[in-house]
DNA sequence: AACGATACAATTGTATACAATTATACGAGG
DNA sequence: CCTCGTATAATTGTATACAATTGTATCGTT
């Protein structure tokens, strides 16, 4: 629960709490600060040339968006994503990507069905060549088309806090080409039952979606794929 | 997307930002203060006697719950919920509470089932006195069990945030003793559910107690349950 | 009177100084 | 050698000062 307009961001690029607010997440996400990390005012502050206000503003915002855990007088940590998370995270999802899918039906346009087809043309294509980090990265926009087009402010804000909590943990598993191709189809058959205008059948494509895309995770081992990053207290 | 340890929350009831960030959404929330309007980071600290810094942390931290929004350079206004926002929201609760009692139906303690029985107790009791205030507050707490018998860090935070951000405009929806009445009886069906181990009645009955919930205020009317608090534009 | 420019006021953005808290190191006492 | 307590350092919490931006009113021009 964020906020709701997209011209106001709190990712303000211009203001140097939001430049900072987006390079630390970044770095998070890629997995430049690690887990449990504790993360210092004054040391972010002098990497980034800024002093501390605008440090502890993005902090503050981090931890909203669970990325970072303050302990009050103590220190800000980076959080751990346990096992039990990332199943939890995938359960939800698999609901909401599937309403998404539901809503988008109806509301989706034809620039956003378009630069769907489009999408799903090229990442066929990358699979092709076994380019894996353009597959991910279409991936990744497939699901943000997807939650842009189902007209809903609120679903959408969550849809994408959820996507990108699990990013850190996903980051990896499309790189085994196999499923890399699969979710392709997934994601081909979803559009098609959205362009038929088929809301039930898209519902029901895009819970699976997630389902597969979690039992690949977990067939593959989730210890293996998330490497020493996982907790085992879940 | 939130911290999700309990014991160090952002709503640090010890620090001068957490007792600013609870007071400034207690006053949102209660309606103090009204959509739309300016919040000044000088007014606030003047009236709450710290600084402004403080306050902007707060503020911040507001906006990512998203109950204000802050237009970079110029201000903090409270936000606006519209009637579809309201109405994404139910749609999807009504799919996360139903998750939430199906994976509370296996992980919820003996003591946590006992509170539930003994809330809708007690919320019988008040539906007979017509003590309104109370059955508001017990319904409140009725979910929150749920919340917390799901054993789902994050679906707990999550549908708590939902569940929150509804309260500035549910506040008098239970105030209609017949829609009162109705939600403890189906509290009760859920309650008699998970007791009996019926995971799949348990999510349907829940998911259908939101679109209850959500019928009978448009049912009602929702411009005038709400008041002027709706914006039209949705 | 309408329009625009400019100065001024109000507000937020950022940096820094100081206070409070927590972690660490060191030494006295056992 | 271990333990405890105190001093010290490091870090966060808060307040304030200053810079930048935005809003507004006034005045001059047409």
């Amino acid at each position: 629960m964020t906020n709701y307009d997209k011209k106001y961001d709190a990712n303000d690029k211009y203001s140097l709490r939001g430049r900072v607010f987006q390079k630390l997440r970044e770095d998070i996400l890629s997995g430049k600060y690690k887990e449990h990390e504790e993360l210092k005012e004054v040391a972010i502050g002098e990497e980034l040339g800024v002093s501390r206000t605008p440090v502890r503003e993005a902090f503050r915002q981090l931890e909203l968006e669970g990325l970072i855990q303050i302990i009050p007088n103590k220190g800000a940590y980076v959080t751990g994503i346990t096992a039990k998370d990332v199943k939890d995270i995938y359960m939800i999802r698999s609901l909401l990507e599937g309403l998404c899918a539901r809503l988008a039906t109806e509301k989706i346009t034809k620039e956003q069905l378009e630069e769907m087809e489009e999408n799903i043309y090229l990442a066929e294509f990358h699979a092709q060549k076994g380019h894996l980090d353009q597959m991910a990265e279409l991936d990744n926009r497939f699901h943000d088309i997807l939650y842009e087009a189902c007209d809903s402010k609120l679903l959408e804000h969550t849809l994408r806090d959820f996507h990108r909590y699990v990013l850190r943990v996903r980051q990896k598993t499309l790189a085994t080409n196999t499923r890399g191709r699969a979710s392709n189809g997934e994601h081909r058959q979803i559009m098609e039952a959205i362009k038929a205008g088929d809301a039930a059948q898209a519902e029901k494509l895009a819970n699976q979606h997630m389902i597969n895309a979690y039992d690949n995770m977990v067939k593959n081992g989730l210890k293996e794929i998330y490497g020493e990053t996982i907790e085992e207290n879940a």
